[in-house]
DNA sequence: CCACATCTGTAGTGAACACTACATATCTGG
DNA sequence: CCAGATATGTAGTGTTCACTACAGATGTGG
């Protein structure tokens, strides 16, 4: 019994076609033409390793949360609750307006609403959303716990406060904004976690 | 020469309904079959009275900001600046909540990411949120010139701010989150308001 | 070289989509 | 009561969609 012939295509490049795709359409927007033209391979192709449409949108989602979880760790490294805050939202700025990448996030722009038959989408969005957002909880939890957070500081309130923050500047950066409106708006998002931050130094 | 046979349904009422599919499943997600059955009307009818599926979402969008206006005057009414942020924002926490309506906000939910045909439906949404920023923005000049906000103060990134907050709380409530998270979100964001505000009593 | 397994390209499949032709019904103006 | 005008309901239209049957190509194990 043998191994079958080989595939031809990389299965990452060819995801990281497809999660521009995904990234720029939405994912009822991107079409399977779309995507095996972007990818550089034929529809039974995509079916065979991804299993169907949906199954290619988790891929995609694994390949960029991966590669966001990574920055994730450098954000959370940061040595105070206002530093974390100002290094994720200002990245964020500069990432959701890099010109290499469509505009926002994917895990906003893949969507938001769905139709019939797709409704599970946006939940699977909302839950690799969620999982910043607990990073960000936990990395607040231990501000607080540091004495870098004031006592009347809620970690998880704030956390969900710049996950907030950063699905808004997603929106506006996929509907036009530039770096720079992006920044100024990271800038006052800032000052709310400065607010909630002990005046001792650390 | 007569003036025809009249309409039977109410158009302002097929408009609610309608609103409602485009709220809950987006533009793209939202089918004639679907947006018919709940106007209580058939295709044709809907067709000669908004001419086509984009048409329907543009009158629905009117009858939505026109709503939403008559409430930005009550907040861009409010004393001062921290009170207009803070106003908005728990204001759109209990809106984006409440269970008469799908979750979140239409001018969101309706469609970011769209795809080949409908390119322009994230900019008519885009368009619609912009003016809710601008209003935001002459009341938070308005604030600096009464010395409501600080010298240092940038009125337009204030807007922007608060805009991009709104949106990632819709965002959230339509994922899922309930009043309560939405409302600390808002306590939290308006605290930056609160930074950028002057001392001096108003 | 052969049996077998997997991939690839062509060319479709049925279903769902936005939209409409058409006959009929219901109004106004004369 | 009639002519013109517009609305309605039925029953479609062509197009596009996600997805796949099938035949040929390309690999491995014996």
């Amino acid at each position: 019994m043998g191994m079958g012939r080989p595939r031809e295509f990389d299965a990452e490049m060819a995801l990281d076609q497809a999660m521009e795709v995904f990234w720029r359409h939405g994912y009822e927007g991107a079409t399977i033409a779309q995507l095996t033209e972007a990818m550089g391979i034929n529809p039974p192709s995509l079916y065979a390793c991804f299993g169907n449409k949906e199954g290619l949108l988790k891929a995609a989602l694994d390949r960029y949360t991966k590669l966001r979880n990574i920055w994730m760790d450098e954000v959370v490294a940061a040595p105070t609750a206002r530093a974390v805050a100002e290094r994720m939202l200002m990245g964020i700025a500069d990432k959701q307006t890099d010109p290499a990448n469509p505009p926002g996030c994917l895990l906003v722009q893949g969507g938001i609403a769905c139709g019939t038959g797709s409704e599970n989408v946006p939940f699977e969005l909302a839950a690799r959303r969620a999982q910043n957002e607990d990073q960000l909880r936990d990395r607040f939890v231990r501000a607080k716990a540091e004495g870098d957070l004031k006592e009347s500081a809620d970690p998880a309130a704030l956390a969900r406060y710049v996950s907030a923050v950063s699905v808004g500047m997603g929106v506006m950066a996929s509907s036009g904004a530039d770096r720079e409106a992006l920044r100024q708006v990271a800038k006052v998002a800032v000052q709310a976690v400065e607010a909630q931050s002990s005046d001792r130094p650390q």
